[in-house]
DNA sequence: CTAAACTTAAGTAAATTGGTAAACTTTATG
DNA sequence: CATAAAGTTTACCAATTTACTTAAGTTTAG
């Protein structure tokens, strides 16, 4: 039930990468070391990045990372679910898979209910939207990416703090 | 990402039971037959949910298994994070956790938001709305747990089918 | 040609998952 | 009180996943 953490460093190098403001591409060795991630694990992860065409790579002297799409393009769902597969909250609910047992268990329309009001969430929120957040940083204050997603969602929740 | 065997057997034997209108205890066998679980597996989950408090076994010829709490009072959240422990998307979202990278870190609000989403779901269902569903059966026809469910978080999801 | 960068392919220790198995305790019933 | 029916406890297990590490490539700028 929980993100693993080849998905966590793959939103976080997708997020490094697209606050990134110049145009030269950048190294996997400054990712890993600006955020936490163990050098060797990220130079697993990139090339299944660029795999889902997330990203694109230049190899040799001077090569990096560069995203292929516009922050604005590509939301978490997207990133996770390049590293992981189709996210799922049961088993029965990957792809078009069905309840084994019953035409129609009673709990199947529950799970998916959870589930895609997890992946509007999900959807809702982009590579662009987290970055504008982080930059703006001290000015807006309490202008969170989530706050933005919620608004977009049709859903009055209340964030605390 | 995915609930584990272990939880979707809990929901079918408290499911089970929930539907058990006799008030003699029911035994782990028949459970265990009924919604297709090994018997070995599930007389390992029953203790769980004992300790968790879900359920009240007598042991001993005659013996088996009935609720502690009325159908209407169990949540399908509380039937998973009795044997999965606190349900969380993420590691940081575990309990009061929070990032240890960043006192603040844009995703954070993020996941915590799809987590609630999901989790709202989860609570609003009880065995009661699963029970009521499958013996209404036939007569309301479109009636669901999911629609219910969905009618009572103030979210206007459009449910297919 | 060489150092900087990504690529590919193994390998690995620890934890989790989904079970199985066996020995034990409790209790109704004859 | 003997016994069979039930739950309890403990231990074990194979397969998979997770989170890495290592090492031997390949590509390209300069
Ligand atoms: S069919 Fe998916 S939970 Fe039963
Ligand atoms: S603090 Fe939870 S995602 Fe960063």
């Amino acid at each position: 039930m929980q993100l693993t953490r080849r998905a966590e460093y793959a939103i976080r190098t997708m997020l490094d990468i697209a606050s990134n403001l110049d145009d030269q591409p950048l190294m996997s060795k400054e990712i890993a070391a600006r955020q936490d991630i163990p050098l060797n694990f990220l130079i697993q992860i990139v090339p299944e990045l660029r795999s889902a065409g997330l990203i694109h790579t230049v190899r040799g002297s001077g090569g990096g990372i560069y995203l292929t799409k516009k922050p604005s393009e590509i939301s978490l769902r997207y990133i996770v679910e390049a590293i992981e597969g189709p996210i799922a909250l049961n088993q029965c609910l990957i792809g078009d898979a069905s309840c084994e047992r019953q035409p129609r268990c009673p709990i199947h329309e529950v799970w998916a209910l959870a589930q895609r009001q997890m992946l509007a969430v999900l959807e809702a929120t982009t590579l662009a939207g987290l970055v504008d957040q982080s930059q703006s940083g001290k000015k807006a204050g309490k202008t969170s990416a989530a706050a933005d997603v919620a608004s977009k969602i049709n859903n009055e929740v209340e964030l605390e703090v």
